[in-house]
DNA sequence: GATGAAAAATAAAGTAGTTTAAGAAATTAT
DNA sequence: ATAATTTCTTAAACTACTTTATTTTTCATC
């Protein structure tokens, strides 16, 4: 099981002993999704909250037309799943799939209660990363609030440098907002300058 | 100082002896904030995150043509502030306004570091107050990106029935992302059915 | 209760972004 | 390598929403 990248990040913010990481660890359960494969679909009860070891995941709504909406994408270093389906235990309103094969280390929710309980420093690093989620998305509905399409891909592509490359740019247009048509035009309209 | 609403709510999710009530209750300081009047401005520091007893609070940007644009509503039994700039004292990007008289309760960083340390209850208080503000802000990030401007403002009187009538309805427009003039379209468009 | 200021309504003209459709390019699978 | 599928591009017609301007209504204050 690979777990430097999720173990540095919680060393970041709580500082746990050995026997505490080993417990930690014991909770996890790994899982590998292909390309274009399934975390959670919507409708189903979200039974983990899943860190990223590799690859990359998209979390997005389907409307009435058929057309794809993207809440947010996560890549290493971070973690994802539906926060409310896995906390209410109640269906999914969002999808989760791989855009590139992906890595992941599950914890469920009976276990991660578990974990809140014997190990209390995990409350804080928790309480951090939502802190953290909560000010990106913050940002981003400012985002789609004040500026134009041209200036949210601008921003994106500032923030995400690395991303643009991994994922196609139909998934870009869902993440903003605007329909892939309309991203090749502006695309087009940028590099003439 | 009115603590009634703030104990309530803490004690749904965490239990605390008196001790811890009244210690808790020590950190905290009152404020009022009259209609109009400012709880931060852009560029100032976020001193506090702020408990709302009673009133209405809006978190906004405004653009580089000086509209507008409402990032959250605050009211009753609900906490607001900017937390980037109040975790890193780094200069804040929103204003936070009262659209109603209003009374806070706050809670300084230095303090409530200090009671994440001495009561670490909090930290589980506020990891799940988190949950729900992480939770609220992903569905609307849904509710921008997969409705139109008519299933919003539908969406956003069912949600807050209440608050549309406390509040001008160019504030909803500022909060649903469109402009006065089409909202009022909308309504007249939406009563003649 | 009068007065001034802010908010809401209305309407016409304008624009950012969508839709539809068709072809070109790139990626994936065989 | 080739076929099949998906993604990207282009362009014209369209629409949801904005802009600007004017009038009416509501609200706060003296």
């Amino acid at each position: 099981m690979k777990l430097d990248l999720i173990l540095q990040n919680i060393a970041k913010h709580i500082q746990l002993d050995e026997k505490e990481i080993d417990y930690f660890t014991s909770l996890l359960t790994q899982k590998t999704i292909k390309r274009k494969g399934f975390l959670l679909k919507e409708g189903e009860i979200c039974g983990y909250e899943s860190f990223i070891n590799s690859g990359c995941l998209r979390t997005y709504s389907i409307d009435n037309k058929g057309v794809e909406h993207i809440v947010m994408f996560a890549v290493e270093d971070w973690w994802t799943g539906d926060l409310y389906s896995f906390l209410t235990q109640t269906p999914a309103s969002f999808t989760i799939d791989a855009l590139e094969d992906t890595e992941v280390l599950q914890i469920s929710k009976a276990n991660l209660e578990k974990l809140y309980y014997d190990v209390p420093g995990f409350e804080r690093f928790f309480r951090i990363m939502l802190q953290n989620a909560f000010i990106a998305q913050q940002q981003r509905i400012n985002q789609t609030l004040a500026f134009t399409a041209e200036e949210r891909y601008l921003h994106f592509i500032h923030k995400f440098p690395q991303l643009e490359q991994r994922i196609p740019q139909k998934q870009v247009a869902a993440y903003l907002g605007i329909t892939p048509e309309f991203l090749s035009m502006l695309r087009k309209k940028l590099a003439g300058r």
